[in-house]
DNA sequence: ATGAAAGCGCTAACAC
DNA sequence: GTGTTAGCGCTTTCAT
């Protein structure tokens, strides 16, 4: 391995000389600094950042804290994650916690000792006491809130709201009337969080007679699937369903599927994420489309913001969320 | 941040013997120990591996290069090197360099800079340079061999002829005696090595008037759709369509759907590497199975053990690949 | 315009 | 059984 020490015999000047041109953290002079790069690309110096990074307490590594690399939700992100980073001069420690707080304290407590400058906490569930080993420790991070926290820290948030009324307004200029929404784990307040918004979208429209129902699911696709059996069973039933989120509704699909109704002859069904997966299956799904890919750059971005300039106020940014119009969803006849 | 020398001065002992009872490196009289190990847990201290790395020259940390983590065949064995590396106590950088040699260049150096002991090389392509750069640095790695390099390395490889000849045995058994092929970019050997392990499991059946025909696609949706259109305009219509990846076969699925036909009823279908999509599609795909948690996790076994005992004799593992049978091959009329 | 040297937090050889 | 100290490769202050 070659080193300062290396390059400063041959180059003829002192080892602070050549951390300076490595650096341009001094004026050198041209033909001094010119000799220096050259030995460095003489000899194909490669900088050792472990060194760096004990000496300037600065890693450029940032954590990235997932549930599950293997949930179709999750790859965008990291991937926005990933290429924001790079741009900034980051490289990204991944953490698949899996679900499991454990796991998750024992990863936190190796990105801690790895010494890397932030954390990016994008999981749907984090248990408090891995926020509060990352606060006690005092490391940088920004968080995804679905709505479930009410923390103060640099976060992100959702705009459901937005996708959702325009998913609920198209389904009833449609003229769907009677409509009904799978949810996810109602124990979650991320679930709460979009039941509203259904709810609020739907009382728009108190002039046009709407019956609707909630259901429950779990954020799956079995879930999905025997939400919409329930729905079968229903004395009432709807012309649309709904659904939390894309696996949900891809579940529900293939149970209206099992059941002889044609989606979305017999039955429309609408999503929410724009996982791939909405674009492959038959019918492509009408979805509330989430921009992971995006999601994966603002985090990035508010984390470096935070690491870089450690006093700047809180930051929040809201990600809107928007209808995506596929073939999920009918007219109803005569409407 | 707490220290050996503040552990030291609490417990009134040296730094070495801090460092000792924490290493478990040599015998520390109990008493001292426990004495140690109370002012640790005390001062909640978390050692800093930057330092202790510097030190051993041993990170603990591997690099993970993958093509692109949004290609539904990556997050498995992202997950499979994640789980396995948290078992063997290292973490994993995240590389995704996206079929791009100069990103991918860029992305090595940094790991080689941040001093990972080992490289896992997942990409379905990688550029020689890349290799040549790790080689140069003598960095560790492993790497994933589709059947297109000839490298002398700690290297992944697959037996696709069990799959496939399974596949086709099982297409015959069901009657099918007009059997195609789409395969992968025709100047890939990974797609070569495929289309040979077809032909020979078709010859395996010389009695029984197979007719075949090899078509190319891209490996991706698009070259299946375009590709199951093209068959449908030859003369002599197959009644069983294989791809050499899923991808491929789900394109072509929803390519003959759209031209009218039922699949399995008018026309079968089978893939290759069971994505989770497979599952999840109707009808769900039968298709060959690679399982890329197991890559995932035999990879970093290698990696691990190439690090921990830098001279062992090269590795090879093969994956074995085997029919998963799904819904969308049926039996033709009379046979 | 450049050099010498202390120090980042840890390990491990050497000494007692 | 424990302590002292010289590094690991780099940054950065203080001199000159």
């Amino acid at each position: 391995m070659v080193t300062y020490e290396d390059i400063a015999r041959k180059a003829k000047v002192s080892i602070a000389t050549v951390s300076h041109v490595i650096n341009n953290t001094r004026f050198v002079e041209p033909k001094t600094k010119q000799r220096v790069i050259d030995v460095i690309n003489d000899l194909k110096y490669k900088p050792n950042l472990l060194a760096r990074s004990l000496a300037t307490g600065k890693t450029s590594t940032i954590g990235l804290v997932i549930s599950d690399i293997t949930n179709p939700f999750y790859p965008e992100i990291v991937s926005g994650v990933e290429d924001a980073s790079r741009e900034k001069g980051y490289s990204v420690l991944l953490c698949n916690i899996n679900y499991e707080t454990k796991k998750g304290l024992e990863s936190i407590g190796a990105l801690i000792s790895k010494k890397i400058d932030g954390i990016i906490i994008a999981t749907s569930q984090v248990a408090d006491p891995i926020i509060e080993e990352i606060i006690e420790y005092g490391i940088n991070y920004v968080i995804v809130d679905w709505g479930d926290r009410d923390i103060n820290a640099d976060k992100l948030t959702f705009n459901f709201d937005r996708g959702i009324k325009e998913a609920v307004d198209y389904l009833i200029s449609m003229g769907h009337r009677k409509i009904f929404f799978i949810s996810g784990p109602r124990d979650r307040k991320s679930s709460m969080v979009r039941i509203k918004s259904f709810v609020n979208a739907i009382s728009n429209h108190k002039d046009k007679d709407i019956y609707y129902k909630v259901l429950e699911g779990d954020h799956k696709l079995e879930g999905g699937y025997t939400s919409a059996k329930e729905i079968l069973d229903e004395k009432i039933i709807p012309s649309a369903v709904m659904c939390s989120n894309d696996l949900t509704a891809i579940g529900a699909m293939e149970s209206f599927i099992d059941s002889g109704l044609k989606v979305p002859a017999d039955m429309s069904v609408i999503g929410l994420d724009n996982i791939k997966l909405t674009e492959i299956i038959i019918p492509h799904l009408t979805t509330i489309m989430l921009d992971r890919y995006r999601i994966g750059n603002v985090l990035t971005e508010m984390l470096v913001k935070r690491i870089e300039k450690k006093d700047i106020p809180l930051q929040e940014v809201v990600i809107d969320t928007k209808l995506v119009k596929r073939n999920s969803v009918s007219r109803i006849a005569g409407s």
